[in-house]
DNA sequence: CTCTTGACGAAAC
DNA sequence: TGTTTCGCCAAGA
């Protein structure tokens, strides 16, 4: 557990239900807007049982990057939780401006 | 420190 | 418009 890690774990466990963001949003909002991969390799990293809720992070175009099993559960977790996709599997864009200064780790 | 990998993203073909 | 290349950054070997 790093430094990043922690702080992107913090920033995902504050999206709403039901809202999704990409990893290069976050990135941005941890104040490195190239650190998109440094995102996904964080959430890639953590366990089964987390309360981390990891599925509500997409990628900038509103689609599922994780290949397999884990990439069907997490869209089966979004769409129960009322995310829409399109037949292109990508979602839809209210849902993804999930970004505002509320949003931002406190520490 | 160097090299490699990846749940990324933008630019170039 | 679809595909490939390149740049970027975090982590581990």
């Amino acid at each position: 557990m790093t430094k990043f890690s922690a702080k992107v774990y913090k920033l995902v466990r504050r999206i709403p239900e039901g809202s999704i963001t990409s990893y290069g949003r976050c990135a941005a909002m941890l104040g490195k807007p190239r650190a998109a991969q440094g995102v996904g390799y964080a959430l890639s990293h953590l366990p089964e049982g987390t309360d981390v809720p990891w599925w509500r992070v997409v990628n900038y175009r509103g689609g599922i990057s994780i290949p397999g099993r884990k990439g069907r559960k997490q869209r089966a977790l979004l769409k129960g939780e009322g995310v829409e996709f399109d037949e292109r599997g990508e979602a839809s864009w209210e849902r993804f401006e999930w970004a505002s200064d509320e949003a931002l780790p406190r520490g």
